[in-house]
DNA sequence: ATTCGCTGCCAC
DNA sequence: AAACGTGGCAGCGAAT
């Protein structure tokens, strides 16, 4: 087992052992199985911790496990060699300790270089201080450290903005993990790593949470190769269809044809000339013809009936159309045939992903034709239908909802209850969700509660611990972000006979967030676990045809690309990863999750 | 000239 | 007017 440890040094000179080891006997420290440790329940892979010189080096230690000492300590020039010589040697089996992800996977993927597995220092970071209440708190590795030994706390580096469609040619990031001068930052790493490692370790479920800080930072690395793949984006389609819909392209800060001459039309009926895209002069100019309205919203607008109506509808869509996915977007967003967006990992609250420009995330089913396969390959939407009332039934163990989540239509038997009408069934399941009280809300939610009595608890208590300043947290512990100060001062130190208006109001705020925060939190890591199983199911597939690639994910859907080839192997990965990201957040329970599969050349047929 | 809150619409 | 959660983003227009 000896020389089954260390990187490859010889071969191919790129790894250079400047200053040796520092365990000459270190081959003797784990019986030979340091690489296949078993940590609660799961596999668990050797670990390395790496950092990077921002010049395209770096140093890397192997890590001990558990109290053994830790292995052989590497300088070396070329980074992303080293890594691969590693990965080449340990057959893939490594779990890559970093900083941030951000920072080194990009300029690796420079170099072909695809990591499986890692341990983003900042995102557990992240996740372990907002289940201590303290969400928001500085999450670098200097300010983790920092707070380890009772130093000033660092502030998170600035983020930068997204880059749009041509990002400046990648090298590795300087340093950005806020380390003070004089420390080292491969022992600063590999000490912050065993402090998060024994945090876990502490917690209820450590198990859970291990596999969450696991699928965070396989998120993180699906988030960087994605960006880096791209969406396949066809320049020339998203522009016939500006053209169909706007008319030809004006000069730049110009209104469109079409636009210009609804402008015009709803100036003339409006007897007035009226900008229609600003809300103020519409107000004025809906009570100039005696149809004074409330706001300027589409829904508002179309309770009146007059003939300006139609044209300031038609105008609010297209203008919509025109300024977030125009041609302007198109020239910032869309690259060699790619839109690249720029993904956030755990950038909302609930873990789900927020993008930094480009409106990834908000894709209009108009433009989604122009997302289109290469030749002779195809295009893949995998999307998990109901997910988030399949998670309530998951997490509530309320044995009907378990029911009638085991079908294919959550919704089904929910409607017999309103004697057939699915549509109140869905609106019940989704008011119970978010809250809702008012409209139509009340009576089906009585239906619904009645049904489904240990599932409304749950999000009844979430609620509950919301309003009263608490935390909640998801399944496998996400945990939403502490009441600020000014919630505090408002809604628990309220004075006299109660909490006031605002107070009242402010807390109800809180208990539908926090009542929405333990299903949407949930819902969003079965997706990172889905995720990470078919990441690394494709990876396992590969294909003489070119690799498959994830390109898209959206909360509750992913989009592969694929050779046309392997894309029945691949639907076969997306299955299987569905069942497995059941099995393991929630064991064997009745509850499914079907994935509604499509095969298509274009998005927009999915 | 720049910043920032607001409005309104898009996605899930 | 309605009383539903998480977000991004463009344009407006007042504040600076």
């Amino acid at each position: 087992m000896a020389g089954r440890v260390g990187p490859p040094a010889s071969g191919s000179g790129r790894v250079e052992p400047r200053w040796g080891r520092y365990h000459a006997d270190q081959t003797d420290r784990s019986g030979g199985k340091a690489e296949n440790l078993v940590f609660h329940g799961r596999l668990e892979h050797m670990r390395i911790a790496v950092v990077s010189d921002g010049e395209g080096g770096g140093r890397l230690r192997e890590l001990g496990s558990g109290s053994g000492p830790h292995g052989g300590l590497w300088q070396v020039s070329d980074l992303a060699g080293a890594i691969s010589d590693y990965q080449g040697y340990a057959g893939g089996s490594i779990r890559w300790i970093w900083a941030a992800t951000d920072d080194l996977y990009p300029a690796l993927m420079e170099h072909s270089l695809r990591i499986p597995r890692c341990h983003d220092i900042a995102l557990v970071e992240s996740l372990l201080l907002a289940y201590h209440g303290r969400f928001g708190e500085a999450r670098s590795l200097g300010a983790a450290w920092a707070r380890l030994h009772g130093r000033d706390v660092p502030p998170d580096p600035v983020s930068r903005a997204g880059e749009g469609a041509d990002p400046q040619p990648t090298l590795f990031e300087p340093d950005r993990s806020a380390i003070p001068a004089g420390v080292d930052r491969l022992d600063a790493l590999i000490e912050v790593h065993a402090d998060q490692q024994r945090r876990i370790a502490e917690l209820p479920h450590p198990g859970r949470f291990a596999l969450l800080a696991s699928v965070e930072s396989a998120g993180a690395l699906a988030a960087v190769e994605m960006s880096h793949s791209g969406v396949p984006w066809r320049a020339d389609i998203h522009d016939a269809v500006l053209t169909e819909h706007l008319g030809a392209r004006p000069p730049s800060g110009m209104r469109p044809p079409v636009l210009a001459e609804l402008a015009g039309r709803i100036s003339e009926e409006f007897g007035r000339r009226v900008n229609p895209d600003s809300p103020t002069q519409l107000l004025k100019a809906f009570s100039a013809i005696g149809h004074p309205v409330p706001s300027t919203r589409s829904w508002v607008i179309k309770q009146v009936d007059h003939p300006v109506v139609p044209l300031l509808l038609r105008y609010k869509e297209l203008s919509r159309l025109h300024s977030a996915h125009g041609w302007t977007w198109l020239e910032n967003w869309v690259s060699r045939g790619r839109f690249r967006p720029d993904y956030v990992v755990g950038g909302v609250v609930s873990g789900r992903w927020a993008t930094r420009g480009g409106g990834a995330l908000q894709i209009p089913k108009a433009i989604r034709k122009a997302v289109v396969a290469d030749p002779e390959w195809t295009l893949i939407a995998a999307d998990a239908g109901q997910l988030e009332p399949r998670v309530l039934a998951a997490v509530s163990g309320d044995d009907a909802l378990a029911a009638a989540a085991g079908g294919d239509d959550l919704y089904a038997p929910l409607a017999r209850s309103f004697g057939g009408d699915r549509q109140r069934a869905k609106v019940a399941v989704l008011s119970a969700l978010y809250g809702q009280t008012g409209g139509d809300a009340a009576p089906l939610l009585r239906t619904m509660r009645r049904d489904y009595p240990s599932a409304l608890a749950y999000v009844d208590s979430a609620a509950q611990a919301g309003e009263e300043g608490g935390l909640v947290r998801s399944w496998l512990g996400r945990t939403c972000p502490q009441p600020s100060q000014m919630w505090r001062r408002l809604v628990l130190d309220g004075t006299g006979g109660g909490p006031s208006r605002d107070g009242g109001r402010s807390a109800r705020e809180r208990g539908r967030f926090t009542r929405n925060f333990v299903v949407q939190a949930t819902a969003a890591e079965w997706a990172l676990v889905f995720m990470a199983a078919v990441r690394r199911g494709l990876a396992e597939l590969g294909s003489t045809y070119g690799t498959p690639q994830m390109v898209f994910f959206q909360h509750d859907e992913l989009v592969l690309h694929v050779p046309r080839p392997v894309a029945d192997s691949a639907v076969a990965v997306l299955y299987a990863a569905a069942e497995e990201a059941r099995t393991l957040m929630f064991g064997d329970i009745s509850v499914r999750f079907p994935l509604e599969v499509a095969v298509v050349d274009c998005y927009a047929d999915a």
